[in-house]
DNA sequence: ATCGACATGTAATTTGTTACATGATTAA
DNA sequence: TTAATCATGTAACAAATTACATGTCGAT
């Protein structure tokens, strides 16, 4: 039983969904988990060889074409299902330099700790901006079909960085009252 | 002018505010900065060797005993001056299995999607609870002593993770209502 | 026929964790 | 003197990004 790889994991959530090539999964993950787990081609074709070798997946059609599209097997379904319910502690990793920065900003003179506050605020805008415009979209066509959970996670996402924002915000007031 | 790795900008900063040995520069990520940059000894000892062939540390003390103590040199002071004012964009990763398993959360049962998302509640609430224990008397330590922006970071992780608490408490509302 | 978008793949490099090995110092 | 803790280090592995190479398809 040993356990599915990050890269894993996304594949066959994307194929339970529907069958997909590697190349459909990279763009599914553009404009939905990207923010939150990513995967690049240079993971994803490498990693349905070894779920085909390991028989969760199957080639579904080479179409004629060049065009190779997976679907689950049974056993991709049961561990998909299995890694659904697991009891094992989640991954949990934030990686934020903005932050460090921020935390060794008494090294610095005032205004180049503003700016650096003033940078991340703005990034969350930004992120938050292009949530809405790019990935939304395709959570509100999800919830058309049916499935609520997309665009739960959006909100999830839009929730957080929207905190962190106003929090920077106020920080920016602070440092700029003196 | 090649650019600093992740944990050499964690050991020059950690170094100017006081001179340590490696075993020290982990002892302080651990309890400052662990939640949003990471160092582990295996990558902390040999890049405090590259460093100091690359003259941005030197040896301050050898101690008699076994104890390798490392300083800033002038060099050194001045790269982490550059990266603290650099205007490259900074990193950002997020990556949650707890969200990852909320957005599939469809294709299980909604019990499991409840019971993922209680779980994604309570790893934050302990998470902050960890803060305010092992963390804050550090922060604070720090503000007496003049530095006031460790104590920054440390909220601005606070009001993160109680935002995502906060949403994730209704969402649990939400999905336990039918 | 050729150009751009679609599609698959490999290789090199970077980053990070974990497990292991080893030695020095201090307190019981 | 022996156990625990302090301290330094290496090796093996896992994960991820990026750049590169190659080939297919459809429209002009």
């Amino acid at each position: 039983m040993s356990s599915l790889s990050p890269t894993a994991k996304i594949i066959l959530s994307f194929l339970r969904l529907r069958p997909r090539s590697g190349y459909d999964v990279r763009q599914a993950v553009g404009v939905s988990t990207q923010f939150f787990w990513g995967a690049s081609f240079g993971q994803i074709y490498p990693e349905l060889r070894r779920l085909e070798q390991a028989g969760l997946v199957e080639l579904e059609s080479e179409g004629g074409r060049r065009r190779r599209t997976y679907r689950l097997t049974a056993a991709g379904e049961r561990t998909l299902d299995d890694w659904l319910r697991d009891d094992e502690d989640f991954l949990f990793q934030y990686r934020d330099e903005g932050l460090l920065r921020l935390f060794f900003s008494d090294l610095t003179d005032p205004e180049a700790a503003l700016e650096n506050v003033r940078r991340m605020r703005q990034w969350r805008e930004e992120a938050a901006a292009f949530f809405r415009a790019e990935i939304q979209p395709h959570a509100d066509e999800d919830v058309e079909l049916g499935y609520k959970f997309p665009r739960r996670a959006l909100d999830f996402g839009l929730v957080m960085l929207e905190a962190q924002a106003k929090w920077l915000a106020e920080l920016e007031g602070e440092l700029t009252a003196r």
